[in-house]
DNA sequence: CTCCTTGGTGTACGCCGTACACCTATGGTC
DNA sequence: GACCATAGGTGTACGGCGTACACCAAGGAG
């Protein structure tokens, strides 16, 4: 009991304070810093003492996923679709900024976990709310779950990471390296004007926040017209869908 | 030379020819399976022999990513910016189809291999080709780097998988078990919808490719407006990035 | 003939996830 | 109070991983 402290001289290690001591350790340290032996290390106890509370290390990673996502705020009750899809979405991106490790850690996983499903389950929820027919909100899903360059995750991270020497970095414009710039000159015509083009944008190059709503505000206003003009899957109402150019180019999609 | 068959007992253990075994082993085994050893094993040779073409696995993962890279269609030279892009795109998906661990092993690195950053590189070209200025394709090329739901790759994969039971399976209504369709009323109704609205669907429940190219041409569709219109940056002509309703969500951007 | 370089080999180290046997408090039952 | 089942932390050990390092065989150059 409370008798003898240095009997329990930790807190007596549950699932939870497993959960989020590894929540707070791929934070700070990297998904690849986390590993069982770390981990119990942090917890001040032997690797095999987590095994009494997760079946392995798949299942404490699944358990990490449901942590994070029931970080996403809640539907708000209020407004139009748009509204709360834009503000869910939103609050999807802040916390998956939180968590850098989660993002890939849940399109690693090979099954979903229960906390990503309730997710995606409210975001059709709140289209089928909308007015949208099962349809529509179904193919609206997978627009906004797919990628269509099929990687490069956040575009430019990967140069601009080339281009960091340190964390002061106070120099925005040359975020390319002048071989790279010869090689790609298109990416540094593009590079070299984010830099410029904003002050309230440091170092970075670019302003994520930006790029993210507007892709977001993108969809969100395309879809609109879809739904507005009652879009079915039968009978497109998208200009190139219609006038399809390449039909050779459809796979056999097994 | 070709004197002694038995000396020369394999192909002489090149970098190209390590790559490329690389590569079909992790198309057939899945990137998982792909360690050095197993490489080596490959080859018929022993794990340290492959040092000596390859500096490490990050290395040899990099290489393997160019050689995939290299197989996407170049540019068509003839067409408008759109067929180009639609064309490009396409080829690309078709090459990650044909290397599923490539998609993730492109996101992992983190650093961006040379020939990724020419694939993107001409990307760019061809929008600054089709009369794009560069800020709008900056911008777009980060709205089609960007997954707007921060994860579900193919959003229903997860809830596929979990259905499978075998390579055949015949039913393709009931993609959820029960209890889950329970829980998440809205995936189990899209879900449903989905496996019985099309015949040239078989067992899994969604057409990959239409969905794919629905997100793909809903982005272009909306694109081609924000060109037409003359967007930029600075007098968004996006309805709702004019009346951005969530000023207060926006973060640090650090 | 000697020497240097190129490329395959063998051994070994420290990390990983985790199976399995063990020990030790706790609490319920008589 | 005596007994014992159970939950939870421990210690050891195994096979796999990436790879450092010393070694060695064959071939070309001087």
């Amino acid at each position: 009991m409370a008798e003898q402290a240095d009997v329990a001289r930790r807190a007596p290690l549950s699932r939870a304070r497993i959960l989020r001591t590894a929540v707070a350790l791929a934070d700070d340290a990297g998904i690849a810093a986390l590993s069982m032996r770390n981990l119990a290390q942090e917890l001040g106890v032997v690797p095999m003492a987590l095994y009494k509370h997760v079946a392995n290390k798949d299942e404490l990673l699944d358990g990490m996923i449901d942590e994070v996502v029931a970080e996403i705020d809640p539907p708000a009750a209020d407004g139009d679709w748009k509204h709360t899809i834009r503000r869910r979405v939103l609050s999807a991106r802040q916390m998956l900024r939180r968590h850098p490790w989660a993002s890939l850690a849940i399109e690693t996983r090979d099954t979903a976990t229960p906390g990503v499903l309730a997710y995606l389950d409210s975001m059709v929820g709140a289209f089928r709310a909308g007015g949208f027919s099962v349809d529509l909100a179904h193919h609206v899903m997978h627009a906004m779950g797919s990628r269509i360059l099929g990687f490069s995750q956040e575009l430019f991270d990967a140069s601009r990471r080339a281009g960091r020497s340190g964390t002061s970095g106070p120099e925005p414009s040359a975020v390319f390296p002048p071989e790279a710039a010869a090689r790609f000159p298109h990416l540094a015509e593009v590079a070299g004007a984010a830099s410029h083009e904003d002050g309230s944008v440091v170092g970075s190059g670019c302003d994520d926040q930006f790029e993210f709503e507007f892709a977001l505000d993108l969809l969100l206003d395309g879809v609109e017209r879809l739904h507005r003009q009652g879009w079915t899957s039968s009978e497109p109402g998208m200009s190139s869908t219609a006038a399809r150019v390449l039909p050779a180019d459809r796979m056999t999609s097994g």
